[in-house]
DNA sequence: CAAATAGTTGAACAGATATTCAACCGTTCA
DNA sequence: TGAACGGTTGAATATCTGTTCAACTATTTG
């Protein structure tokens, strides 16, 4: 006879507020958008790249530039870079050996303001 | 003789285009603001977290209601909610065994509401 | 053409983070 | 009072993520 062990971490159904929860269920986002929201919270959820942002909101810069500014090397800038770039937060041109970098998308830079702005009122 | 070597990855002053790297310096927030503001999102930049706050967004709700929602452990959800309780995201209320959480934060819901129209308008 | 330079890339490493597990606290109610 | 239950917590683990390092590409220039 094989036991069978109730996971106790589990809620039961009788425990739960039913009809609320069935109410929320029905109108909860699908996964693979709250993925996508996460995903997209991510990418401005490291502070270089908040630095980086913060300077690409001011002036297109090179990655030379992006890197004295911040103290770091020019390949860890460029890693970060690149997840911005795949992200099309930002977008790239090449000008001779260099590349310049700007802000790709508006609706991006007022998200970002407005977390500014938020915590600006906090202070 | 101690050999002092240089490293290539940083850029020299000559190469960076001082004039404009100089006023973006200027202008950009401490580094104390930008840290917070990568931490802000940070909370956001999981999808446990965002589906719990996409649930409270609809109603409130105990814990059970959250992980039975979610499909998850107790523990589980309660460790995030920690996590949203100590960025102020999220409020609770005890009343007998049980504890209900809410969101706390109206400008949170917005910038987060701000980016699912935005993913909204992607697709 | 060869050297120098801006930038990219992949692997390796270190530090951060989410889930699990087990123990625990506080409240209810039998 | 004590068993049951909702919820929390800390440690352990597995995974993820950011920086470093070294090698590489592409472009300019001597």
């Amino acid at each position: 006879m094989k036991e069978i062990k109730k996971n106790v971490d589990m809620c039961e159904s009788d425990v739960v507020h039913e009809s609320v929860v069935a109410k929320v269920r029905a109108v909860l986002p699908d996964e693979d958008t709250l993925a996508d929201v996460a995903e997209l919270f991510k990418v401005f959820g490291d502070s270089t790249r908040t630095r980086i942002l913060s300077a690409l909101f001011e002036a297109e810069l090179c990655v030379c530039d992006i890197a004295s500014l911040l103290g770091m090397t020019k390949s860890a800038v460029s890693h970060q870079l690149r997840i911005l770039r795949q992200t099309k937060v930002v977008k790239n041109r090449k000008q001779g050996k260099e590349v310049y970098y700007s802000l790709d998308d508006d609706h991006i830079s007022r998200i970002y303001k407005m977390a500014l702005e938020h915590l600006a009122e906090g202070r």
